[in-house]
DNA sequence: CCAATTCAGGAACGATTGTTCCGTATTTTT
DNA sequence: AAAAATACGGAACAATCGTTCCTGAATTGG
């Protein structure tokens, strides 16, 4: 009876993701958006609604996005803390090849956002939670391996990953270049581990 | 021969630093700049030039507040394992009490504008490496002292804790009101020391 | 073929953006 | 007192904002 969507909506959602990503909330505008996904303001807003829910949208599956492959990780790992500073190089990595340093979606959106608008604050604060479960489970799993050292609780040091995790994200965002930086970082946190 | 200025423009930069600390630079308008400054709209652009200009000043003065304490702190301090404790501590109890959470505003503007205004980025790029400097000299008289391990080099040390102290912020910006998460964090970074 | 649905494109909306300008009031110096 | 300089409030600016709506073409299933 009718016509078929042409474009792929999950397809469009990365488009925003990046867009939103690079530019912020409040730095992309609507033909921002039409240009960089490539569809007609109609179908934008037929589609999505409102910039407001086409941005929890985005956020929203950039989450999932990077839960999972984190969890994933970490869950199959035997040897949690390789996994960990495996982790950490690779962000590091992602933060000196990106050409336009775009830092992490979830800490920019909740820098600029998570005050301002309840909602995005709600997706911000369950993100931390289930981060912290999964790194909290993850350490447990270590420290019963005898990978990861007993002195401070597993909840203790899934805070303080997950921290430093965030800062060095904040670090990229900022345009540090400098691979040293970062790799002292790294060093300094393991050494607690 | 003149009429003598009415208000006075440190206190305004200080008013401005507010506002644009709270809603940041794209959420702040020009009609907020002048309800909160209390300025008439040509009072504030003969004297500031334009927002850009504006924001500038604030955060250069804001740099130039922050930085002097923690500067004076450090150097005057003759334990300066305490001192951190003490700044990281006063940090917390901010992120805490503060009603309308603010986090660290050249942490802020750094998220948000650092990759788009080049300028922005220069004043982000100094306050770093004179914080990294700052906690470096600190840390090598620390260790001097023997108040700190030299298991790590200062430069390291310095880097490390610079970076849980922008994860702080960031918490607190994100809304985070849970001192034990806090608490935890600083527990692991004074662990390495 | 018909009816239904979605597409793209663009015109148009009112609201708000940052900024400029003007007339008037006020204060200072000569 | 006169003259110069600046602050002030508010009107007005063009531009852009997010959003809605309309048009006609395209594609689908019945």
């Amino acid at each position: 009876m009718a016509r078929t969507k042409e474009f792929n909506e999950d397809h469009a959602l990365d488009k925003a993701i990046e867009i939103f990503w690079h530019k912020g909330y409040n730095g992309t505008s609507a033909q921002d958006l039409v240009t960089h996904l490539g569809l007609s303001r109609s179908s934008l807003y037929d589609t999505f609604g409102d910039k407001q829910q086409l941005f929890m949208k985005s956020l929203q599956r950039y989450q999932l996005q990077a839960q999972e492959s984190v969890k994933e990780l970490l869950e199959k790992s035997e040897n949690v803390e390789e996994t960990l500073k495996a982790i950490f190089k690779q962000a590091v990595i992602e933060s000196l090849e990106d050409r336009i340093t775009k830092g992490c979606f979830m800490v920019n959106s909740s820098v600029e956002l998570a005050m301002h608008d309840e909602e995005i604050a709600k997706i911000v604060k369950s993100n931390s939670q289930t981060m912290e479960e999964v790194f909290t489970n993850a350490v447990k799993k270590g420290q019963e391996a005898g990978h990861i050292s007993k002195q401070l609780d597993a909840k203790v040091l899934a805070r303080f990953i997950f921290n430093n995790y965030c800062g060095i994200r904040v670090l990229a965002r900022a345009g540090e270049r400098n691979k040293q930086v970062y790799d002292d970082i790294v060093k300094a946190v393991f050494s607690v581990l």
